[in-house]
DNA sequence: GCTGAGTTTGTTTTT
DNA sequence: CAAACTCAGC
């Protein structure tokens, strides 16, 4: 151990290892302790919300180093960019400023770590090892492929529906999506899916599934439940691929565990070498099953459950004490979770002494509801007060990114400066789509839907017959469309004026890359070269420089494409730099992995990224598109530039919000935390989500989701419901979620502002609201069925239970009936096409006796 | 093939 | 209330 450390140590001797281990455990409680020296065998840590998780993920991974382990060993993996940039970030912390700086450069100490996203992982994974691949059974897919988000698999969706001879509408993309999605998931392929579909719907589905994993592999495209699925296929199959990794990692560390879906769970198990009976691996699990919200996205919490079921021996560690909230926001938040019934208790409990109640505040309207927000942001923050809470350290949550708008107003209009995680963003605008679409076409020939994206964008006379008569033209003939382009004066049926400008824009993209060996036409020396090349060259920022003038709207759409080509540019001087954290580390990942705990003897030799993608090695083949003049190195960057873009969300690049209050989602608020926090909407049908009240273990997920909100908060909590609210520009009475009458009597401020007229004052901080009358008006409202209710009273055609034929769907039974008048909707179980639900005015439904 | 007016439809959360 | 979609008219 000494020889390893003192190799990887500049001033050797210097840092006695067990001074160096008692340093990095500074500060810790037993528990956290326990959690961070426990490194041989299966771990899994109980954390509860603020008990300092990622602190102690960081700590174990400086323990790990301050052990001797080779960083390259250590592998630890988050769900989104931010929480893998933070940890980097507080790695990097430990070792300039930290007890580990003794150990030499952080550079050198960290080359090799791998901290980053499953979707980063596997991605990087299959583009190393996916052409080793090809000739297994459905495969298909090959190191160049392209990363398909929602929009693009909207789009193949639709398109094989078409082609099936189904309707868009019978068969809604998005629905069509998440039943897919689920399945693979769960490791379904097509196949296996089909093998279980037993009714019509699922069957139906089952057909779809199977047309758009064919339509992924003709592009060479992944989507993102792909990199996980294919990823894990490619280590069951391929025992180099295998061999590999597990040679690699011997510690391995995932955070937000009770958020892992099948596919991760089993990805993690062939990492650290389960399957090949690895008895007792080195993987350390964190996680909080109260904190698990994305079971809607197939996220397994059972996972988390049968942790120690799974990895005998483990050791479990809770870690209960929280470090964040005061007191009566943890007992808000522990009251409320007890009213899940499939959970595992644990105890929350603070040091901290004191503290606010939380408040809750019934309000008239949305708009009365900022106001009131407002109203309590400002009587806590005080600008101009040097050591007060400032803007930064406040946040608004919300269910539904719909909500944030009125919130957005009311801060406007008072100048409160605020920045909104949101989730459409930069990379969603349909311009910036185009861009990228032209390049991913180049990145990748294969790439059909990218290429009917833009071939006829801006309008260059390829109309929509054109590029169906392409399609399947390429289709006989077994290539990709824009391949078949090449020959378009052999498209059968095409026209010849259709067939010139086809030629034309192969020649356009061919100028890009060098393909065709134009005289004259120079290859794009670097990224932003590239980019604002086709940017320029494509017509996309003429296209959209004259909307712009003509609409209003669309004015900024040019300096938008102008930005893409400056974030080209910001990427490629990180990429260059070799500094970009988020790839540079995950170097080892696809490298020659040097095993053993010996160092390699050459630094050099440790993988690293940027040499393994940019170098003309064997694993970057040049396509077959691509001549001798167009330098693997920047289809290398291209590659990486696109792949940065699918993989990063948007949320994840909103700058710490320095001096802002920031609005987001509840989803994306875990994690974090704020000195204040206020929390809107709750309503039934609102949080819990309409949908969710269906189920009871949906709604114990709302609930984790509000406790997951209440638990953001160290000082100020606030929580609001409005009496009604606008809707999709209908007003209407609300019930006030069931969450608020789960909080604790005593424990909760309430204040009942949905009368008067005057906004409350917050001095009034101990005036006991009437609980018990406001709780006795929540049960009336919703005894009485007040409120989404009232409509059922509404006499319908088809009454409940009532057997009804539908032209399509067959004959079917009524399961309920909601809405009146055109909002008429009624549930229907049909004996052969499933559960669906209809609106009754456009439904051609007959009754049946 | 493009435009713009009119129509329909949908509602969660996101890597 | 939007966004997405449809379709007639150029």
């Amino acid at each position: 151990m000494h020889e390893i450390l003192d190799s990887l140590n500049d001033r050797p001797g210097d840092a006695d290892p067990d001074a160096l281990r008692a340093e990095i455990l500074k500060g810790l409680t037993d528990s956290q302790r326990a959690a961070v020296t426990a490194t041989e065998g299966p771990v899994l840590v109980l954390a509860a919300a603020g008990s300092g998780k990622t602190r102690v993920i960081t700590r174990r991974i400086a323990y790990l180093l301050g052990m001797g382990v080779p960083p390259w060993q250590i592998l630890a993996l988050t769900f989104t960019n931010k929480a893998a940039g933070e940890m980097r970030e507080r790695v990097a912390h430990l070792l300039t400023d930290g007890p580990l700086s003794r150990m030499g450069s952080p550079e050198r100490v960290l080359r090799g770590l791998t901290v980053t996203t499953f979707h980063a992982l596997c991605a990087r994974l299959l583009r190393k090892h996916a052409d080793t691949m090809q000739g297994a059974p459905g495969w298909g897919l090959r190191h160049d492929f392209s990363i398909y988000d929602s929009d693009d698999q909207a789009a193949l969706v639709k398109k094989v529906v078409v082609d099936l001879g189904m309707s868009t509408s019978n068969w809604p993309a998005r629905s069509v999506l998440s039943l897919i999605s689920g399945a693979k998931n769960d490791l379904m392929d097509a196949r296996a899916f089909a093998a279980r579909a037993t009714d019509f719907n699922t069957k139906t589905i089952a057909r779809i599934y199977e047309g758009y994993e064919k339509g992924l592999r003709l592009a060479n495209a992944a989507d993102f439940d792909d990199l996980l699925l294919l990823s894990v296929r490619m280590l069951k199959e391929s025992a180099a691929a295998r061999e590999q990794v597990q040679g690699r990692w011997r510690y391995l560390m995932i955070d937000e565990y009770q958020d892992t879906n099948k596919a991760q769970f089993v990805l993690s198990t062939l990492l650290v070498g389960k399957d090949e009976g690895q008895a007792s691996p080195n993987v350390c699990v964190v996680g909080d099953p109260d904190q698990s919200i994305y079971a809607w996205r197939g996220a397994d919490i059972s996972n988390i459950l049968d942790f120690e079921e799974t990895y005998a021996g483990a050791r479990v560690v809770p870690l209960g004490e929280n470090f964040r909230s005061r007191a009566p926001i943890l007992r808000a938040a522990d009251t409320l979770i007890r009213n899940n019934k499939r959970r595992k208790h644990k105890d929350l409990f603070t040091k901290k002494p004191g503290g606010e109640k939380p408040r809750v505040i019934l309000c008239k309207d949305e708009r009365h509801e900022a106001a009131v927000v407002l109203e309590w942001l400002r009587s806590i923050v005080k600008p101009g007060q040097e050591n007060g809470p400032a803007w930064k350290d406040f946040a608004v949550f919300y269910r539904n990114n719909s909500l944030s708008r009125v919130m957005e107003d009311a801060l406007r209009g008072a100048a409160i400066p605020y920045v909104i995680a949101r989730g459409t963003a930069f990379y969603e605008r349909e311009e910036v789509k185009d861009a990228m679409a032209y390049l991913r076409l180049i990145a990748n020939p294969a790439d059909d839907v990218s290429l009917r994206r833009i071939a006829n964008k801006p309008a260059r006379k390829i109309g929509a017959t054109a590029l169906d008569r392409i399609e399947s033209a390429a289709k006989q003939w077994g290539v990709a469309m824009f391949e078949a382009m090449r020959t378009a004066d052999r498209v059968p049926d095409l026209g010849s004026a259709a067939a010139s400008a086809v030629r034309k824009f192969v020649e356009t993209v061919d100028s890009w890359t060098g393909a065709g060996s134009f005289l004259g036409a120079a290859v794009p020396a670097s990224l932003h070269d590239l980019v604002s090349r086709v940017i320029r060259e494509s017509g996309l920022e003429g296209h959209y420089k004259k909307a712009g003038e003509k609409n209003e709207e669309d004015a900024d759409k040019a300096d938008n494409l102008d930005e893409v080509i400056t974030s080209a540019l910001e990427f490629e001087k990180e990429y260059d730099a070799g500094n970009d954290p988020a790839y540079a580390d995950e170097a080892g990942v696809i490298a020659a992995a040097p095993s053993g705990a010996e160092p390699p003897a050459n630094e050099d030799a440790v993988p690293d990224f940027l040499g393994d993608l940019a170098s003309d090695g064997v694993d970057v083949p040049t396509p077959a598109t691509a001549g001798d003049s167009f330098v693997p190195p920047l289809l290398a960057v291209l590659r990486a530039y696109l792949e940065s873009v699918a993989l990063v969300a948007d949320a994840d690049k909103v700058d710490p919000a320095r001096g802002a209050v920031t609005l987001m989602t509840l989803h994306a608020a875990k994690g974090l935390e704020f000195h204040g926090a206020a929390m809107i909407g709750l309503e039934e049908g609102l949080l819990p989500s309409a949908r969710a009240m269906e189920s009871d273990p949906a709604v114990e997920e709302e609930r984790r989701l509000c406790f997951v909100g209440i638990t953001r908060a160290m000082e100020h909590l606030i929580i609001t419901s409005a009496k009604y609210r606008t809707q999709r520009g209908l007003m209407e009475r609300t019930i006030p979620s069931r969450f608020l009458s789960e909080l604790p009597k005593d424990g909760v401020t309430i204040l009942d502002q949905s009368d008067d007229s005057g906004f409350g004052r917050f001095e009034d901080d101990d005036a006991q609201p009437a609980w018990g009358r406001t709780r006795g008006s929540f049960s009336t409202e919703r005894a009485s069925g007040g409120g989404f209710a009232e409509h059922k009273s509404v006499p319908s055609p088809f009454p409940v239970g009532s057997m009804v034929r539908h032209p399509q769907f067959g004959i079917g039974r009524v399961e309920a009936v909601t809405g009146a008048g055109a909002n008429a909707r009624a549930k229907i179980a049909f004996r052969e096409a499933g559960s669906k639900t209809l609106v009754l005015q456009y439904a051609r439904l007959e009754a049946v006796r």
